[in-house]
DNA sequence: TTAATTCCCATAAATTCCCATTTTTTTCTT
DNA sequence: AAGAAAAAAATGGGAATTTATGGGAATTAA
């Protein structure tokens, strides 16, 4: 399962039209187990976490994924409505166009308060849009942390973790 | 089989007609066996269950398994008795007209308390038709449970649920 | 024969398609 | 290693199509 890697900015027109990045469209290619060479790669943007101010990009196979784990949850579930609603209701299927352009509807666009520009960045299996400026802020909170840390301290103890049991 | 995805808002006029969101009607006409190219796809919309304050609509495909499913149930059972009753009496079967159109019968409409609009949201492989406001204040109480939840915290954990055992 | 429903046509707005141009990146050649 | 040529990526604009919506005439039902 190839996964995106990389960010990337670029312009927003008028119409909502924006160009993926080269590097994501290919992992939307290949993700996309309907496509071939010359068809339009598909692909889904969730966007219903209201404590989110950003959109998440879904290849097909990751959420086909998601739709098999909903499926097995009891039906009735609050969890399975919660998630039901969250990525069937609160998600817009689209396509990358021939020219590797992806339509934000105006609606999308307002929730996260892209105007002239997007900011892209992989996230794993996923890639995420976010308005520049909301994205450098998120970055600068970021950086403070780390600056917090100390010195010789390595981002990558936490790799670590996963190993270990939760109570450890 | 294809599934609904998406949310949609539409005007519903004096004769009760209201369109139907573009993306939903593609997987309306996929989903009827019997649809081809210029005729008005069929669908069921299933009113009966007094709990829910909204229209379930189902694609000829998903009635189908469902009425297979009661098929299956002992004849004389208060299971099969119930779901007869609310899936076969209490529904409503129509089809999309060349506009893209449905009409909802005033029946109906007053049921879920629908005026001049009509909010539409996808839900695996049916799709709801809810009174706006009510759908909002549904809405409003699934956000605030979500912002109760730990800053970090991830509706997607849910799903990793399906992978253990019910007493794990 | 009134009222309701269906059919038919019309239009404005939004979306998609198609093509052209610019910019950036890569490759080739000297 | 520099510059030229080629390829790929990003962007812009207009035409064609689709969507959402409204209204009236024809048809059916009560």
């Amino acid at each position: 399962m190839r996964r995106f890697r990389g960010e990337g900015l670029n312009k927003v027109d008028s119409k909502g039209r924006v160009s993926i990045p080269a590097l994501f469209r290919r992992v939307i290619e290949v993700c996309d187990p309907a496509w071939t060479d010359g068809l339009q790669p598909e692909l889904v943007i969730v966007y219903g976490d209201n404590r989110k101010n950003f959109l998440e990009c879904y290849t097909i196979d990751a959420i086909d994924e998601v739709d098999q784990k909903i499926s097995d949850l009891p039906r009735g579930s609050i969890q399975r409505k919660m998630l039901e609603r969250l990525f069937h209701g609160q998600s817009f299927p689209t396509s990358v166009d021939d020219t590797g352009r992806l339509v934000i509807p105006h609606k999308l666009r307002e929730k996260i308060g892209i105007k002239a520009e997007a900011y892209f960045i992989a996230s794993g299996d996923t890639f995420q849009i976010w308005n520049p400026e909301t994205f450098q802020e998120d970055q600068d909170k970021a950086n403070a942390w780390l600056q917090s840390l100390p010195e010789d301290f390595d981002p990558l103890i936490y790799l670590d973790a996963s190993d270990r049991q939760p109570d450890e």
